[in-house]
DNA sequence: TGTACATCAGTGAACGCGCGTTCACTGATGTAC
DNA sequence: TGTACATCAGTGAACGCGCGTTCACTGATGTAC
């Protein structure tokens, strides 16, 4: 039954550090354990990933890759542009406070980052892109303006993963946070917002 | 010149844990490392915490009491409420920037919270509140607003703190944030947001 | 179809290490009389 | 002011442990002829 060449001990790792992030937090298991979970020696990670480090950035990589898809998924099916930047939020908060010890790994650990996978980042660019080209947010407003909606979202995404805030209903206020935002960002009263010329998501570290 | 009792050995390794922090993240040292950059053998800290685990929450505490007070500060040395709240959200996110690896370590661990101390969260309160006395915010919209404003805040501060966004200037995409979070709570088209009931925020786990 | 052989993906023992914590101890301090 | 003594805050050796990683190895697989 036990065959000696696992089939795929790579992904097999991944799934049990995975778990054990879930299960210990991010930083409470070890490589010798993830690899007694597979039922292979410790020994055998060493064939496909050359330190534990690269394991864990291999997870988090992987972990926000899935992200990138939920995020556009939820974000496509929406009714309109700004619906869809809601769904977006909802589908972030919920990642985040579903897998509170995974959404940390994923957010404190550089990347092994494959660049075919869809980045969140940039399922955010796109929602936001639609909404002005709908004419729900007037173009001046668009530039700059994910570094106003993601923090935001982020922000209540780790306070509620990290415990330090609770929330009867999360998706309700996550709701309120992207309107508040969206609606800040179309009616500004204070004026031009020039975007930092270098303003960038670091993917890999 | 070596005196046999230290004085504040417990300060001490307060001190010496935090600039750990500081050097190697979160995680990256040992108990016994700060007792000996204090000069003083391992055991000698069981007389001041009982493991290792209750220095890290005594240090968390520490940390996040000094950040209420930095808070206040820039808030209440404001010219009005507004620019309290803005200065307030400019002092949390430099804060971060500043000191990322302390500022993941408190955000990611339960304090051990002195009650005499000031909660950020309380600053941000009191803030919010001066801000609809002076009328700068319509009274309808305060009931969560904290929950709006700090994640928003929060959100910008851990981005920028954890690396996965870079801003050439974080100040002024702060006093953005919040003005587009204030404008957003201000000019709210889309109707009621009831408060959930149990809203609170967890000081120490 | 059969066989030789290179390659791949495992094993298992061993390495040196630093960790948190305990324990019996001792030197320094401060207080009561 | 001097002394006895309790208490406090250190020492240092030792504990058992699990860790990441290396190494020489071997079993399984697949390809060339």
């Amino acid at each position: 039954m036990t065959k000696y060449h696992h089939g795929d001990l790579r992904e097999a790792l991944l799934d049990a550090a995975e778990e054990l992030v879930r299960e210990r937090g991010a930083d409470g298991w070890s490589l010798r354990e993830a690899s007694a979970r597979v039922g292979v020696s410790p020994s055998a990670a060493y064939h496909h990933f050359a330190s534990r480090d690269a394991l864990v950035r291999a997870l988090s990589g992987r972990v926000l890759a899935r992200l990138g898809e939920r995020l556009a998924h939820a974000c496509e099916n929406a009714s309109d542009p700004r619906e869809g930047l809601v769904a977006l939020g909802r589908a972030y908060v919920r990642w985040a406070v579903e897998d509170p010890a995974v959404a940390r790994l994923a957010f404190g650990t550089r990347p092994e980052w494959s660049s075919d996978a869809v980045h969140p980042h940039d399922v955010l660019i796109a929602g936001l892109d639609r909404l002005v080209e709908s004419g729900g947010l007037p173009a001046k407003a668009r530039e700059g303006a994910d570094f106003v909606y993601w923090p935001a979202v982020h922000g209540l995404a780790v306070l509620l993963a990290d415990g330090l805030v609770h929330l009867d209903d999360a998706g309700r206020q996550t709701e309120r946070v992207v309107h508040t935002v969206l609606n800040g960002l179309t009616y500004d009263t204070t004026g031009d917002w020039p975007t930092p010329s270098s303003a960038h998501t670091d993917r890999t570290g």
